[in-house]
DNA sequence: TCTAAAATTAGAATTATTCTAAATCTGTCA
DNA sequence: TGACAGATTTAGAATAATTCTAATTTTAGA
Protein backbone atom coordinates (compact mmCIF):
# COMPACT_ATOMS: atom_id res chain seq x y z
CA UNK A 1 0.00 0.00 0.00
CA UNK A 2 2.63 3.10 1.01
CA UNK A 3 4.88 1.26 -0.79
CA UNK A 4 2.91 2.05 -3.91
CA UNK A 5 2.90 5.71 -3.13
CA UNK A 6 6.50 5.80 -2.54
CA UNK A 7 6.87 4.34 -6.17
CA UNK A 8 4.73 7.21 -7.11
CA UNK A 9 6.78 9.54 -5.56
CA UNK A 10 10.01 8.06 -7.20
CA UNK A 11 8.40 7.66 -10.63
CA UNK A 12 8.25 11.32 -10.04
CA UNK A 13 11.66 11.92 -9.15
CA UNK A 14 10.64 12.72 -5.43
CA UNK A 15 12.18 11.26 -2.67
CA UNK A 16 9.89 9.80 -0.63
CA UNK A 17 10.35 11.12 2.84
CA UNK A 18 7.49 10.10 5.50
CA UNK A 19 5.29 13.91 5.08
CA UNK A 20 5.28 13.14 1.32
CA UNK A 21 4.12 9.38 1.47
CA UNK A 22 1.53 10.38 4.20
CA UNK A 23 0.16 13.33 2.37
CA UNK A 24 0.26 11.86 -0.93
CA UNK A 25 -2.24 9.02 0.95
CA UNK A 26 -4.15 11.30 2.83
CA UNK A 27 -5.59 13.20 -1.02
CA UNK A 28 -6.00 9.57 -2.21
CA UNK A 29 -8.04 8.44 0.59
CA UNK A 30 -10.00 12.01 0.49
CA UNK A 31 -11.56 12.61 -2.95
CA UNK A 32 -13.16 15.71 -1.62
CA UNK A 33 -10.70 18.52 -3.08
CA UNK A 34 -9.49 19.34 0.08
CA UNK A 35 -7.49 22.53 1.04
CA UNK A 36 -3.96 22.96 2.54
CA UNK A 37 -5.87 23.55 5.65
CA UNK A 38 -7.74 20.51 5.83
CA UNK A 39 -4.86 18.12 4.40
CA UNK A 40 -2.63 19.56 7.65
CA UNK A 41 -5.37 19.43 10.17
CA UNK A 42 -6.36 15.97 8.83
CA UNK A 43 -2.86 14.52 9.26
CA UNK A 44 -1.57 16.25 12.27
CA UNK A 45 -2.90 14.13 15.12
CA UNK A 46 -0.97 11.36 13.20
CA UNK A 47 2.12 13.03 12.93
CA UNK A 48 2.66 15.43 15.70
CA UNK A 49 5.88 17.33 14.26
CA UNK A 50 4.01 17.97 10.87
CA UNK A 51 4.14 21.64 10.11
CA UNK A 52 1.88 23.43 7.55
CA UNK A 53 4.89 24.77 5.94
CA UNK A 54 5.34 20.91 5.18
CA UNK A 55 2.21 20.90 3.69
CA UNK A 56 2.02 23.73 1.73
CA UNK A 57 5.35 22.80 0.33
CA UNK A 58 4.46 19.44 -0.78
CA UNK A 59 1.55 20.35 -2.40
CA UNK A 60 3.17 22.69 -4.18
CA UNK A 61 5.73 20.09 -5.72
CA UNK A 62 3.27 17.61 -6.29
CA UNK A 63 1.56 19.93 -8.58
CA UNK A 64 4.49 20.84 -10.55
CA UNK A 65 5.97 17.69 -11.37
CA UNK A 66 2.36 16.62 -12.49
CA UNK A 67 1.41 14.20 -9.71
CA UNK A 68 -1.85 15.84 -8.43
CA UNK A 69 -4.46 18.91 -9.59
CA UNK A 70 -4.48 21.99 -8.13
CA UNK A 71 -7.89 24.11 -8.32
CA UNK A 72 -9.58 26.78 -7.29
CA UNK A 73 -13.90 27.25 -7.61
CA UNK A 74 -15.35 30.35 -7.38
CA UNK A 75 -12.97 30.71 -4.17
CA UNK A 76 -10.03 31.86 -2.66
CA UNK A 77 -8.76 28.66 -1.68
CA UNK A 78 -6.73 26.40 -3.56
CA UNK A 79 -7.83 22.91 -3.44
CA UNK A 80 -6.20 19.54 -4.28
CA UNK A 81 -6.93 16.56 -5.84
CA UNK A 82 -4.92 12.93 -6.71
CA UNK A 83 -7.22 12.53 -9.87
CA UNK A 84 -5.55 13.69 -12.74
CA UNK A 85 -7.81 13.12 -15.28
CA UNK A 86 -9.53 15.78 -17.11
CA UNK A 87 -12.78 16.87 -15.56
CA UNK A 88 -15.31 19.42 -14.84
CA UNK A 89 -15.80 20.83 -10.97
CA UNK A 90 -19.44 21.58 -9.93
CA UNK A 91 -19.69 23.44 -6.68
CA UNK A 92 -22.42 23.53 -4.58
CA UNK A 93 -23.71 26.79 -3.18
CA UNK A 94 -25.58 25.11 -0.20
CA UNK A 95 -23.52 22.64 0.93
CA UNK A 96 -20.00 23.58 -0.52
CA UNK A 97 -19.39 20.45 -1.78
CA UNK A 98 -17.31 20.06 -5.26
CA UNK A 99 -18.70 16.99 -6.98
CA UNK A 100 -16.67 16.17 -10.31
CA UNK A 101 -18.37 16.33 -13.66
CA UNK A 102 -17.13 13.74 -16.41
CA UNK A 103 -19.96 14.53 -18.86
CA UNK A 104 -18.30 16.23 -22.07
CA UNK A 105 -19.08 19.85 -22.94
CA UNK A 106 -23.04 20.76 -22.93
CA UNK A 107 -24.03 23.95 -22.85
CA UNK A 108 -24.20 24.54 -19.18
CA UNK A 109 -25.78 27.71 -18.01
CA UNK A 110 -29.28 26.91 -16.73
CA UNK A 111 -29.81 23.68 -16.91
CA UNK A 112 -29.00 20.33 -14.96
CA UNK A 113 -26.16 17.43 -14.57
CA UNK A 114 -26.34 14.54 -13.02
CA UNK A 115 -28.90 16.16 -10.96
CA UNK A 116 -27.48 19.39 -9.55
CA UNK A 117 -28.98 22.30 -10.60
CA UNK A 118 -26.44 24.74 -12.69
CA UNK A 119 -26.86 28.53 -12.32
CA UNK A 120 -23.34 29.59 -13.80
CA UNK A 121 -20.12 28.72 -15.15
CA UNK A 122 -16.25 30.32 -15.40
CA UNK A 123 -14.30 28.74 -18.27
CA UNK A 124 -10.20 29.38 -17.65
CA UNK A 125 -7.92 29.10 -20.00
CA UNK A 126 -3.84 28.94 -19.26
CA UNK A 127 -1.19 29.20 -21.86
CA UNK A 128 1.23 32.04 -23.11
CA UNK A 129 -0.69 34.65 -25.16
CA UNK A 130 0.23 35.25 -28.86
CA UNK A 131 1.87 39.09 -28.07
CA UNK A 132 4.98 36.73 -25.74
CA UNK A 133 4.45 34.27 -28.40
CA UNK A 134 5.19 36.36 -31.01
CA UNK A 135 8.70 37.65 -28.75
CA UNK A 136 9.98 34.70 -27.85
CA UNK A 137 13.55 34.53 -28.05
CA UNK A 138 14.79 36.95 -26.39
CA UNK A 139 13.99 36.50 -22.81
CA UNK A 140 12.03 33.25 -22.44
CA UNK A 141 11.85 33.38 -18.92
CA UNK B 1 -21.31 60.54 -19.60
CA UNK B 2 -21.25 59.89 -15.74
CA UNK B 3 -25.52 60.60 -16.21
CA UNK B 4 -24.87 56.86 -17.84
CA UNK B 5 -23.28 55.85 -14.97
CA UNK B 6 -25.91 57.31 -12.88
CA UNK B 7 -28.57 55.33 -14.51
CA UNK B 8 -26.98 52.23 -14.69
CA UNK B 9 -27.10 52.31 -10.99
CA UNK B 10 -30.66 53.54 -10.14
CA UNK B 11 -31.92 50.96 -12.89
CA UNK B 12 -29.93 48.37 -10.54
CA UNK B 13 -31.71 49.78 -7.40
CA UNK B 14 -28.50 51.31 -5.90
CA UNK B 15 -28.10 54.85 -5.07
CA UNK B 16 -25.57 56.62 -7.24
CA UNK B 17 -23.27 57.74 -5.16
CA UNK B 18 -20.06 59.86 -6.00
CA UNK B 19 -17.68 56.87 -4.95
CA UNK B 20 -19.93 54.29 -6.89
CA UNK B 21 -20.53 56.48 -9.76
CA UNK B 22 -16.41 56.46 -9.74
CA UNK B 23 -15.98 52.93 -9.39
CA UNK B 24 -18.64 51.41 -12.16
CA UNK B 25 -17.03 54.50 -14.25
CA UNK B 26 -13.18 52.91 -13.79
CA UNK B 27 -14.88 49.63 -14.74
CA UNK B 28 -16.00 50.73 -17.93
CA UNK B 29 -12.61 52.52 -18.86
CA UNK B 30 -10.64 49.88 -17.76
CA UNK B 31 -11.46 46.33 -19.50
CA UNK B 32 -8.55 44.39 -17.95
CA UNK B 33 -10.44 42.58 -15.35
CA UNK B 34 -8.03 44.79 -12.49
CA UNK B 35 -8.33 43.49 -8.79
CA UNK B 36 -10.11 45.63 -5.78
CA UNK B 37 -7.09 46.95 -5.41
CA UNK B 38 -6.39 48.09 -8.46
CA UNK B 39 -8.98 49.46 -8.58
CA UNK B 40 -8.67 51.50 -5.26
CA UNK B 41 -5.18 52.49 -6.82
CA UNK B 42 -6.43 53.82 -10.48
CA UNK B 43 -8.66 56.00 -8.31
CA UNK B 44 -7.48 57.23 -4.95
CA UNK B 45 -5.35 59.97 -6.52
CA UNK B 46 -8.83 61.59 -7.36
CA UNK B 47 -10.35 60.53 -4.61
CA UNK B 48 -8.36 61.39 -1.43
CA UNK B 49 -10.38 60.17 0.90
CA UNK B 50 -11.86 56.90 -0.90
CA UNK B 51 -11.17 53.67 1.16
CA UNK B 52 -10.34 50.65 0.46
CA UNK B 53 -13.22 49.07 2.06
CA UNK B 54 -15.91 51.14 -0.10
CA UNK B 55 -14.06 49.46 -2.84
CA UNK B 56 -15.04 46.31 -0.99
CA UNK B 57 -18.28 47.00 -0.44
CA UNK B 58 -19.34 48.48 -3.41
CA UNK B 59 -17.86 45.81 -5.98
CA UNK B 60 -19.74 43.52 -4.28
CA UNK B 61 -22.63 45.35 -3.98
CA UNK B 62 -22.30 45.57 -8.11
CA UNK B 63 -21.68 41.64 -8.35
CA UNK B 64 -24.49 40.75 -6.28
CA UNK B 65 -26.82 43.13 -8.37
CA UNK B 66 -25.98 41.68 -11.62
CA UNK B 67 -24.40 45.08 -12.27
CA UNK B 68 -20.68 43.45 -13.15
CA UNK B 69 -18.97 40.22 -13.12
CA UNK B 70 -16.16 38.26 -10.57
CA UNK B 71 -13.81 36.03 -11.59
CA UNK B 72 -10.69 34.17 -10.50
CA UNK B 73 -8.61 32.67 -12.89
CA UNK B 74 -5.98 30.43 -11.53
CA UNK B 75 -4.79 32.37 -8.92
CA UNK B 76 -6.13 33.92 -5.45
CA UNK B 77 -6.74 37.54 -6.38
CA UNK B 78 -10.57 38.08 -7.09
CA UNK B 79 -11.14 40.55 -10.39
CA UNK B 80 -13.94 41.91 -11.94
CA UNK B 81 -15.07 43.16 -15.29
CA UNK B 82 -18.07 45.84 -16.33
CA UNK B 83 -18.64 43.26 -19.22
CA UNK B 84 -21.20 40.42 -17.83
CA UNK B 85 -21.84 38.70 -21.51
CA UNK B 86 -20.90 35.21 -21.28
CA UNK B 87 -17.00 34.55 -21.98
CA UNK B 88 -13.87 32.84 -21.94
CA UNK B 89 -11.27 33.83 -20.26
CA UNK B 90 -7.42 33.28 -20.95
CA UNK B 91 -4.65 34.44 -18.71
CA UNK B 92 -0.89 34.22 -20.29
CA UNK B 93 1.55 32.49 -17.90
CA UNK B 94 4.53 34.88 -19.20
CA UNK B 95 2.94 38.21 -19.37
CA UNK B 96 0.00 37.26 -17.04
CA UNK B 97 -2.72 39.45 -18.57
CA UNK B 98 -6.34 37.89 -18.69
CA UNK B 99 -7.73 38.27 -22.25
CA UNK B 100 -11.55 37.79 -23.38
CA UNK B 101 -11.95 34.89 -25.38
CA UNK B 102 -15.70 34.87 -27.21
CA UNK B 103 -15.32 31.69 -29.37
CA UNK B 104 -17.40 29.24 -28.23
CA UNK B 105 -16.65 25.74 -27.24
CA UNK B 106 -13.87 23.79 -28.46
CA UNK B 107 -11.69 21.12 -27.52
CA UNK B 108 -9.08 23.48 -25.36
CA UNK B 109 -6.10 21.39 -23.98
CA UNK B 110 -3.19 21.77 -26.28
CA UNK B 111 -4.73 23.98 -29.17
CA UNK B 112 -4.61 27.42 -29.93
CA UNK B 113 -7.15 30.23 -30.21
CA UNK B 114 -6.66 33.65 -31.42
CA UNK B 115 -2.76 33.00 -31.39
CA UNK B 116 -3.33 32.14 -27.91
CA UNK B 117 -1.18 29.08 -26.94
CA UNK B 118 -3.56 27.03 -24.57
CA UNK B 119 -1.65 24.38 -21.96
CA UNK B 120 -4.82 23.91 -19.47
CA UNK B 121 -8.32 25.03 -18.55
CA UNK B 122 -10.67 24.62 -15.62
CA UNK B 123 -14.01 24.18 -16.13
CA UNK B 124 -15.88 25.46 -12.88
CA UNK B 125 -19.93 25.32 -12.42
CA UNK B 126 -22.29 26.76 -9.84
CA UNK B 127 -25.20 25.61 -8.65
CA UNK B 128 -27.15 23.52 -6.25
CA UNK B 129 -26.26 19.98 -6.03
CA UNK B 130 -28.66 17.38 -5.76
CA UNK B 131 -28.61 16.06 -2.61
CA UNK B 132 -29.68 19.97 -1.60
CA UNK B 133 -32.33 20.25 -3.78
CA UNK B 134 -34.19 17.19 -2.61
CA UNK B 135 -34.15 17.88 1.21
CA UNK B 136 -35.72 21.21 0.35
CA UNK B 137 -38.09 22.35 2.11
CA UNK B 138 -36.85 22.04 5.62
CA UNK B 139 -33.95 24.53 5.38
CA UNK B 140 -33.51 26.76 2.06
CA UNK B 141 -31.00 28.78 3.60
C1' DT C 1 31.37 7.69 9.78
C1' DC C 2 31.50 12.39 7.90
C1' DT C 3 29.70 15.83 5.20
C1' DA C 4 26.93 18.46 2.04
C1' DA C 5 22.60 18.85 0.31
C1' DA C 6 17.81 18.20 1.00
C1' DA C 7 13.93 18.41 3.88
C1' DT C 8 11.41 19.89 7.83
C1' DT C 9 10.08 22.92 11.41
C1' DA C 10 8.06 27.04 14.16
C1' DG C 11 6.84 31.16 13.82
C1' DA C 12 7.12 35.71 11.63
C1' DA C 13 5.74 38.23 7.51
C1' DT C 14 2.82 39.21 3.75
C1' DT C 15 -1.41 39.76 1.31
C1' DA C 16 -6.34 39.70 0.31
C1' DT C 17 -10.43 40.43 2.46
C1' DT C 18 -13.78 41.36 6.15
C1' DC C 19 -15.18 43.54 10.28
C1' DT C 20 -16.07 47.38 13.44
C1' DA C 21 -17.29 51.53 15.29
C1' DA C 22 -17.27 56.27 14.47
C1' DA C 23 -18.10 60.02 11.22
C1' DT C 24 -20.54 61.88 7.29
C1' DC C 25 -24.06 62.27 4.01
C1' DT C 26 -28.95 62.17 2.17
C1' DG C 27 -33.85 62.40 1.75
C1' DT C 28 -38.00 63.41 4.09
C1' DC C 29 -41.25 65.99 6.34
C1' DA C 30 -42.65 69.18 10.16
C1' DT D 1 -35.30 75.49 6.39
C1' DG D 2 -33.73 72.09 9.88
C1' DA D 3 -33.68 67.95 12.52
C1' DC D 4 -33.48 63.17 12.28
C1' DA D 5 -33.18 58.33 10.78
C1' DG D 6 -31.09 55.50 7.76
C1' DA D 7 -27.61 54.78 4.36
C1' DT D 8 -22.90 55.32 3.24
C1' DT D 9 -18.15 56.02 3.93
C1' DT D 10 -14.01 55.88 6.49
C1' DA D 11 -9.63 54.27 9.03
C1' DG D 12 -7.75 50.91 10.97
C1' DA D 13 -8.02 46.48 13.42
C1' DA D 14 -8.94 41.60 12.69
C1' DT D 15 -8.87 37.41 10.10
C1' DA D 16 -7.33 33.95 6.98
C1' DA D 17 -4.51 31.93 3.27
C1' DT D 18 -0.04 31.61 1.91
C1' DT D 19 4.93 32.50 1.77
C1' DC D 20 9.24 33.46 3.86
C1' DT D 21 13.11 32.82 7.06
C1' DA D 22 16.47 30.93 9.69
C1' DA D 23 17.52 27.18 12.52
C1' DT D 24 17.36 22.16 13.03
C1' DT D 25 17.02 17.46 11.41
C1' DT D 26 17.37 13.93 8.03
C1' DT D 27 19.28 11.68 4.13
C1' DA D 28 22.45 9.91 0.72
C1' DG D 29 26.86 9.19 -0.86
C1' DA D 30 32.03 9.21 -0.48
MN1 LIG E 1 -12.15 16.77 -9.15
MN1 LIG F 1 -13.61 39.13 -19.44
ZN1 LIG G 1 -25.28 20.72 -1.90
ZN1 LIG H 1 1.46 37.21 -22.50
Amino acid sequence: MLQNYKKGLINHKISPTTQRVKILEFLDKNRTHPTAEQVYLGLKDKMISLSKATVYNTLKLFVESGLIHELTVFENETRYEYNTENHIHFKCIKCGNIFDIHEGNKIFAESVINGHKIFDYQINLRGICNSCLNKNGENNA
